[in-house]
DNA sequence: GTCTATAATTTGATAGAC
DNA sequence: GTCTATCAAATTATAGAC
């Protein structure tokens, strides 16, 4: 199980079964790829089940994007923490999009969901728009550590951009189907 | 008409009209996300007319990733063309992507079958690897142009991570819903 | 080339038994 | 919580008339 799996809030288990499932199922397939009855399959249950824990497919995708956003930030830990390495830390932000790549060549869940922004369930587009807000803001709070001079507004525009760099590098190296091609993306993301 | 739903080729009328309103489609819904019948109702027709054009969903897609790469590529023109600055060229193709995003906030469409990539039929799949790794060649040649010492590998390498930008930064874009954010990425390509 | 009609399957979602 | 059963709608695709 990755840490985007973890379960971080009270869910019961079964919801949280649940909920990876349809996390690979919409990294592979898209929103718009999967249904109640590849869940129910993968998690051996029936769709009515499915429907027990999440009535809606909006309510899913979205309770979905909310915990891989709030997984994804409590693996990062605290950006001002003054015993890390800015470095280190930015390091391990790299890591973050590589691991989910290395598994299986998933796409980032939010990286999918926002190629599909346009024709999302308002509450799942919102859960997704925060996923880059929050991962952004603590990106910037790194890069400001790190480079001492910088304003806050280029730390902001610096962070999405290597945000930005990351999430097309998976799509690259996915379609190009070569692991080598996000490694030399992202050995040169500071150019 | 953008120049990427140009009839390149010696298609039907109607087959182009057809693959006009399924790029838009699949820019904003993914390839699992669009249905004949959508499209036969944009195009005006019924869908077993667009089952006569283009007999299954894999072979649309695939003429229609197809066809984006090609009239990209032609759009472009010669990378080697002496008469052309390789930075009024880096321009231009920048601007590709940001006419994309400004039409209507549509994705690049082999970015979001990129994304897909994983569930595509092979032809599509096939057809959305080869716009990566044209429109990387092409944006190579006009690198090593532009720097002199750089060698061929670095100069697909940099290439690579600015397309890879670009995407992303379309992701980002639609997800924060804020074209600005594409703009002040795209300031800072070679940072 | 486009149509009607239809086949065979899948979809999101609900009712009600246990 | 999970099941069976079901619904209404949508899906890709085909046959055959015009």
């Amino acid at each position: 199980m990755t840490f985007e799996q973890t379960n971080t809030q009270d869910l019961a288990p079964k919801a949280d079964e649940i909920l990876d499932v349809t996390q690979t199922l919409v990294q592979q397939h898209g929103y718009h790829g999967f249904s109640f009855r590849d869940v129910a399959k993968s998690v051996g249950i029936k769709s009515a089940s499915v429907h027990y824990h999440f009535p809606t497919k909006e309510l899913l995708g979205a309770a979905l994007a909310r915990r891989y956003t709030d997984a994804t930030l409590a693996h990062l830990g605290d950006p001002s923490d003054l015993n890390k390495d800015p470095d280190v830390l930015i390091g391990s932000f790299v890591a973050v999009f590589r691991g989910v790549l290395e598994n299986d060549g998933l796409m980032c869940l939010c990286g999918m969901l926002g190629a599909e922004t346009r024709t999302l369930p308002e509450q799942v587009a919102v859960e997704s728009r925060r996923f880059f807000e929050r991962t952004s803001a603590w990106l910037a709070t790194v890069l400001k550590r790190r480079d001492v001079g910088i304003s806050a507004q280029q730390a902001e525009a610096q962070a999405l951009r290597i945000i930005a760099t990351l999430e097309g590098s998976m799509i690259v190296s996915r379609a190009m189907n070569d692991l080598k091609v996000f490694d030399r993306i992202a050995a040169n993301l500071d150019p």
